[in-house]
DNA sequence: CGCAGACTTGACCGCGCTCAATGCGAGTGG
DNA sequence: CCACTCGCATTGAGCGCGGTCAAGTCTGCG
């Protein structure tokens, strides 16, 4: 049985990730946490806490031994920060590396020749971004910030030596490039069946469970991206979208308020991502 | 620049097959090559001749020196053939191997809880099938043979530990993927921008390209796959895949015949293909 | 020869796109 | 503080592409 609540990498996530959202804090004793961190990068200009990482249990630390760790600690660029609409990699620019998001997010997408754009992925924490690069001479696609969002930078020649003597990463990098492969075709699935009411509750409940790994509300959360981008990515017009949500609105399926998204009847939601397939049997 | 003639795995393609097509052929004199292939393999029962397959240079071998290519025969099995409409094998059932096309074509589809079904790849001789499975528990689509058609098995297992032994063999399997991803992206892009005739003719271009890198014409080849299964992977309905095909013809730009195709003015077609874009700019 | 499956063609209609106007919140400057 | 603007979101009216339904034609195969 196929879940389409997975719409994009099911390389997962965990975690509030406050330490980790590159925001300077201030705590009630009047310090902040700034003075730490630039402590912990002189002690260590480039090395990176893996170990320390919110999202360690879900993101490429995942698959390797606590012994091991420090190898892909070695190679990793930590805490890089992007303001949003910021770009992280450019299409048809050469391959560096691939990103791990470690907070914020973001989206990848396609510019053809006649400049249109296709919006090919969302990116929550802990989740991969560039896997369709990997090896390849130059970025497929175009990486932008969505919000304010810190990375992690890992070098592919790097990850490639890595990933060679360290047989369950090489096995992990497998499994989370073939997901990618599998939730494309979901994707593409989902354009060429699908009704705009099926694709967007697919989506909704496919950021629902994304938000629900990172052990925040799964039914009450801000949309990362715009309706243009949503509107782009599920192949609908930024109207169809809008009519859509306020359809699901009166039907009292979801509350929504800009960005915000109260999700009020998830087995509603469910249903209709089924509704197609139950005439099929 | 993108070109959209890449629809399905840019892992290519070579030459007549004829000695690989699992066929067995009369030659003049009344020999037939029944004799060798019985004394080749009871002389090396399971070990393939990846060095005198005629796709050698743009299959696995292509990423492996010629001194480790007995590695790689040591773990392949040769020549499996599967007769029009049988399953290579089937989704949700336990990954064991991926698959290389010797000659004849295959299918791969995903079906859905509700019996649909979506075709998302078309693969030719030379392509790897099973990427999207690579490292799973479980096969993600089920393959069917389109025609009469052989294969070579790769077991994942043996194949993983031969990539960690082979640096270029990983970084070989690396790009596929990816290329894997980004021609899913390609189609999820097709599926949800492009009018109908934009996608059959991306389709022939496509076909056309791959019909060439086997040194095969470019212009005139037959469909290995039904209306049906164009329908499927394009999104749309049968009829309409009908009715562009005439209209084509009628402008002069293809003619077809059944599953016959010759493509009379390849630029009309990737005109057509570029259409949508003209506008962008 | 006759049947079944694949393909083609035609008539009709609905979903979602297009175009256009309006609503709304955030940021800016007077 | 309000007025203004700009980007984003919503809502309405009209229509065209492609889906659906229904015949009809072609093709291969037993």
């Amino acid at each position: 049985m196929i879940e389409i609540t997975e719409l994009r990498l099911s390389r997962n996530v965990d975690a509030p990730d406050r330490q980790s959202s590159g925001v300077i804090w201030i705590n009630a004793d009047g310090s902040s946490n700034m003075a730490q961190a630039i402590r912990l990068q002189q002690a260590s200009p480039l090395k990176a806490a893996c170990n320390q990482c919110s999202l360690s249990n879900l993101c490429l630390p995942l698959a390797i031994e606590e012994n091991d760790l420090d190898r892909l600690e070695d190679i990793v660029q930590q805490g890089k920060i992007y303001n949003r609409g910021e770009h992280i990699f450019d299409q048809s620019t050469p391959v560096r590396s691939c990103f791990a998001v470690k907070s914020g997010s973001i989206k990848t997408s396609i510019i053809t020749e006649g400049g249109e754009e296709q919006v090919t992925g969302f990116f929550m924490p802990g989740e991969l971004v560039g896997l369709d690069s990997m090896s390849s001479e130059t970025y497929a696609c175009t990486a932008r910030a969505l919000e304010r969002t810190s990375v992690c930078e890992f070098p592919v020649d790097k990850l490639e030596e890595l990933t060679g003597k360290l047989p369950e990463l090489q096995h992990h990098m497998y499994r989370m490039m073939s997901q990618e492969i599998q939730n494309s075709h979901q994707l593409a699935m989902l354009l060429s069946k699908n009704t705009a009411e099926e694709r967007i509750a697919a989506l909704l409940l496919s950021l629902s469970s994304r938000f629900r790994r990172r052990r925040m509300s799964a039914t009450n959360f801000s949309l990362p991206m715009a309706r243009n981008d949503i509107a782009n990515f599920l192949g609908l017009a930024v109207e169809t979208v809008s009519r859509v949500f306020t359809r699901f609105q009166n039907q009292g399926i979801i509350r929504a308020r800009g960005r915000e998204v109260e999700l009020l009847d998830v087995d509603a939601l469910q249903v209709v991502t089924r509704d197609f397939a139950r005439q099929g049997q």
